[in-house]
DNA sequence: CATAAATTTGAACCTTGAGTCAAATTTATA
DNA sequence: TATAAATTTGACTCAAGGTTCAAATTTATG
């Protein structure tokens, strides 16, 4: 039966593909994150693979769909937690919840919400911009409601989630793998001090 | 007399040259902010000045050097708001202040932090991370005072600093000098922000 | 007006890096 | 092992854009 067979994940070659896509995908994500997409050539995303220039396009179509599709990764995973259910009393204390959890995937995944959008031509630009705008009113919302049930205090709500979604942003150019500070430490600081800016 | 004339600013060569060197660098920043420095070519530039490519070179070296001198431009900006004296009661009505005024400056000058650092090279690009970290070792000072006076509450210093230059950052890469909020709603709104954020 | 200095330009040059492709190599299957 | 499919490669093409430079043009000065 090579029907069972092929369903094995390793022995899959679509999924083996799949796989080496994503792996193409996220490698460069990071070094686009790092150095900037400009600044990070074809040839050293493959490197960084073990693999030569030419091997990427067996993946992938151009170096802009790698930036599109690092995009829509990010935002994918943003969606993810957004999903979670969070039973808490007030709307302040989901949107900590999800904050916390938003500082986590972006030093953990070494992620970047902004890493050269306007490199991209129209149409995918235009995508990632619509979802980024979806989640962003995501978020407005629930600070909206939070101002209803009294938890947040007034104010444009769009402005209060630039702010600290600007610190989500700032966080991707500064942190470091390396460094003495854990995923765990900042995430706790920065929903204390998301919070902290946005009690009624 | 003709050393009375040359000090007329409009008949003074050399001021005239930096003045246009100045606007050279000025309008450059500002297209690299909104559509990034890779994504602007020095015909781009050279147009949008009423000018040819080759002219440009006239006032600068290279297209790296505009990168350079714009950076240290706003720092520039940032150096000055540092320097004016605020006589406030606590460290956290001085941080506010100046957060005001850095936020108003941001939108003002249309310049950014954040552009493509990583695309100096060695040596301008240490220079630019010196002054960087300067800037952000005064502010973590003023934080620590606070933190002494017990008018900010108490956390890794520099993690506080981080979170709230971030929402600066992401600022200038939404912010619109078309749009409905004026550099001065969003300046209180953001310094109102930051304060809560930080309050003991 | 004539001359020199300052400023600008058109037309090239040159480097970098993305993308292509036929051939080579590896991996799976019978 | 032989064959076919999957994967990888080296060598090449090509366009974009930064930089140069000698000549043209403009501006100031005597």
């Amino acid at each position: 039966m090579t029907a069972a067979l092929t369903e094995m994940t390793p022995f899959n070659r679509d999924v083996q593909y799949a796989a080496k896509k994503q792996a193409v995908i996220l490698s460069a994500a990071g070094a686009f994150r790092r150095r900037g997409y400009h600044n990070t050539s074809m040839v050293d995303i493959a490197k960084s693979l073990g693999l030569t220039k030419a091997a990427l396009y067996y993946y992938v179509s151009s170096k802009e769909e790698i930036l599109h599709q690092s995009h829509l990764a990010t935002y994918a995973q943003m969606d993810e937690i957004l999903k979670t259910r969070i039973d808490a009393p007030a709307a302040l204390d989901k949107l900590e919840a999800l904050y916390h959890r938003f500082v986590i995937m972006l030093t953990r995944s070494g992620a970047s919400l902004l890493t050269d959008v306007n490199s991209l031509s129209a149409e995918p630009k235009a995508e990632v911009l619509a979802r980024r705008t979806t989640i962003e009113r995501k978020i407005i919302a629930l600070v909206k409601a939070g101002q209803k049930d009294g938890s947040i205090r007034t104010g444009d709500a769009r402005l209060l989630v630039f702010f600290f979604m600007g610190a989500l942003n700032w966080l991707s150019a500064w942190y470091d793998d390396a460094g003495p500070m854990g995923a765990d430490d900042i995430a706790d600081h920065f929903a204390a001090q998301m919070r902290a800016g946005l009690t009624a």
